[in-house]
DNA sequence: CAGAGTAGCCAC
DNA sequence: AAACGTGGCTACTCTG
């Protein structure tokens, strides 16, 4: 290794800016004292060049003598190469103000270049191992930054930053060679609105919240009562009055299930698909509530009050920023992305006071992105006449004119049209649309009339769908719009690997395509923000959250729907897209 | 006793 | 018989 320079006086930063801002390229990576921006300090800031390192002491030189490297951090040149840029953005620019500029991200470049192996582990250890054949500790890492530093802790510091820009040679080679530049500069472009988005958090009315929770566990233990019960006389043990000793673990699928047969129930397992049959069984209709109120108690009433930021007070998630083979952002601690969709719930997502919330979505985008592939007469021609789109689906599959059209008929030709995207078969489909129809059955064979008729409708969607399926078979990977790549490892002989395969080939280059049209927004909107107060605080799929200034809600809506729209039609060339916009003091649309 | 696997269910 | 794509979370249950 090269050696560091530990920098410790701020009159030697003037000079060191000059430098870095005449290279082309620097490493760069943090060590704090704690992984939270908000609980811990940046103690070390390290660059790397291909000559030298430094390793700046924050404690010594103090936050403010970063402003004399803001050029170089912030500028579009050189190119900061990090490993895990998110994390080292949230603590720049909560503790310093500053935005990384011109970002090419080790840990990002690496899990695009696994396309899709999602067993590929992506730390700077794994990577290193994976791409240089070198060997990094990473147990410094975790030691205490805030003391007097050890050789040691100095020596990994300097070691982790130097190899950077060799990482990033090799990692440039395989993005080349893959076809995934775009794709790359798409996900590096991202990192600092995701990292402003985890800063910000999602405001959170806890005083809402607890009302609420009480108000469940009120409703659970009165299911809970009645459950008991109805399920006594099932029960492991009677004590002499024949009543339940020991009760039934409703939250135990295995017991429940056990206790429904013993009931008469001939049932193949506890879930609502399976209980759907008995719905109107007193037992089961109990059960049914118990279980939703169980899930609200146990994964949002508890969960998000203990995810409630002690500094913030607001719900901080986790963005994997790939999170997912097709490019999607997946989410954790907590996930916020799946918060139910019930107006009581959402309510507590409530902008502070003299704030909003701004809620935009993508009008059906995946459905326009297949008109786009399919380039699908029929298709287009909704789409372009801003035509909605499932009850022009079912006119033309009942032969009925639109006006006609009745709630079951559009409900059908709505889930038609999502279902084949995921590239649904006819058992499936019957089972949905029994669904739709409030338990009247419907046979195979009408199901597959039904899908018959659709593709005679949209014949090149058909086709493309089809196309899709066999190209991803024989060529064994599949493409997003921006290049992204999923490698499939299957073996060909095995009938139900390929039908996985085909309909993954269906549904990635759709499902991709909308990440990579939310992903380019997520960047266009964070730079059209930037003269206001107002943050993007949550994006979840086809949608986007910014928490604005009351004043300037309606004129930032404005724009937030002209950057989703611009960002959708970089990738979307004939079909028109849609952003709907809601202001509102809660997360409500 | 920690980790893995499974069932069931929340989001898009 | 099942065969609808992508995730994360909780609780139960089994395993070593």
């Amino acid at each position: 290794m090269s050696t560091y320079r530990v920098i410790t006086q701020t009159a030697e930063l003037e000079a060191l800016r000059s430098r870095l801002l005449a290279e082309p390229v620097l490493g760069v990576d943090t060590e704090t004292t704690a992984l939270d921006p908000y609980q811990g300090r940046i103690r070390l800031l390290q660059i790397a060049t291909p000559e030298d390192i430094f390793v700046l002491d924050l404690f010594a030189l103090g936050l403010q003598a970063l402003d004399i490297l803001r050029p170089v951090l912030e500028g579009e040149q050189p190119v900061k190469v990090l490993h895990n840029a998110k994390f080292d953005a949230k603590m720049l620019r909560h503790h310093a103000g500053i935005e990384l500029g011109r970002v090419f991200d080790t840990m990002l470049a690496s899990q695009l270049v696994a396309a899709g192996d999602m067993t590929k582990r992506h730390g700077l250890a794994d990577v290193a191992q994976r791409y240089l054949r070198e060997r990094v500790e990473k147990a410094p890492q975790l030691s205490d930054w805030s003391g007097e530093l050890s050789r040691g802790q100095l020596e990994y510091a300097a070691r982790d930053v130097a190899i950077l820009l060799p990482l990033r040679q090799a990692l440039i080679q395989q993005l080349k060679e893959l076809g995934l530049i775009r794709a790359a500069k798409l996900e590096f472009e991202c990192v600092l609105p995701t990292a402003a988005m985890e800063l910000a958090g999602m405001p959170f009315d806890v005083e809402r919240w607890r009302a609420l929770v009480e108000a469940w566990e009120q409703r659970r233990a009165h299911l809970e009562e009645a459950l008991q019960s109805e399920l006594a006389p099932v029960a492991t043990q009677m004590d002499l009055f024949g009543r339940a000793e020991i009760a039934i673990n409703l939250n135990s699928p295995h017991q429940v299930l056990t206790g429904l047969r013993r009931l008469g129930l001939t049932v193949e397992g506890t879930s609502e698909l399976d209980l759907l049959p008995y719905r109107d069984h007193p037992v089961v209709r109990l059960l049914l509530e118990y279980r939703s109120v169980q899930k609200l108690l146990s994964t949002f009433g508890r969960g998000f009050l203990e995810h409630r930021h002690p500094v913030t007070g607001r719900l901080h998630g986790d963005f994997h920023q790939i999170g997912t083979p097709t490019g999607r952002y997946s989410c954790s601690d907590p996930n916020i992305q799946q918060v139910p969709n019930l107006p009581e719930i959402r309510a507590c997502f409530r902008a502070p006071a003299g704030r909003r919330l701004i809620v935009a979505d993508y009008s059906q985008i995946e459905l326009r992105i297949l008109a786009e592939f399919s380039q699908d007469p029929k298709m287009l021609e909704a789409f372009l006449n801003g035509l909605d789109l499932h009850r022009m689906t079912a006119s033309w599959m009942f032969k009925v004119p639109p006006e006609a059209v009745t709630k079951e008929q559009r409900a059908i030709a709505k889930t038609i049209n999502f279902g084949l995207m995921y590239g649904m078969g006819a058992a499936s489909l019957a089972a949905r649309i029994a669904e739709v129809r409030e338990r009247t059955d419907i046979s195979l064979a009408e199901a597959e009339a039904l899908i018959a008729s659709y593709f005679e409708i949209y014949r090149r969607v058909g086709e493309w769908l089809r196309a899709a399926g066999d190209t991803a078979v024989s060529v064994r990977h599949s493409r997003s719009q921006s290049g992204r790549l999923w490698r499939f490892q299957f073996d060909p002989s095995d009938r139900e690997q390929v039908a996985a395969i085909q309909r993954l080939g269906k549904n990635f280059p759709i499902q991709g395509t909308g990440a990579d049209i939310l992903k380019r927004a997520m960047r266009l909107v964070y730079d059209a923000l930037r003269p206001y107060k107002a943050q993007i605080v949550n994006s979840i799929h086809d949608e986007i959250v910014v928490e604005v200034a009351e004043d300037h809600a309606p004129e930032v809506a404005e724009l937030v729907r002209e950057r989703m729209i611009a960002a959708g039609r970089e990738f979307i060339k004939t079909v028109p897209i849609e952003v709907e916009v809601v202001i509102s003091e809660a997360w409500t649309k």
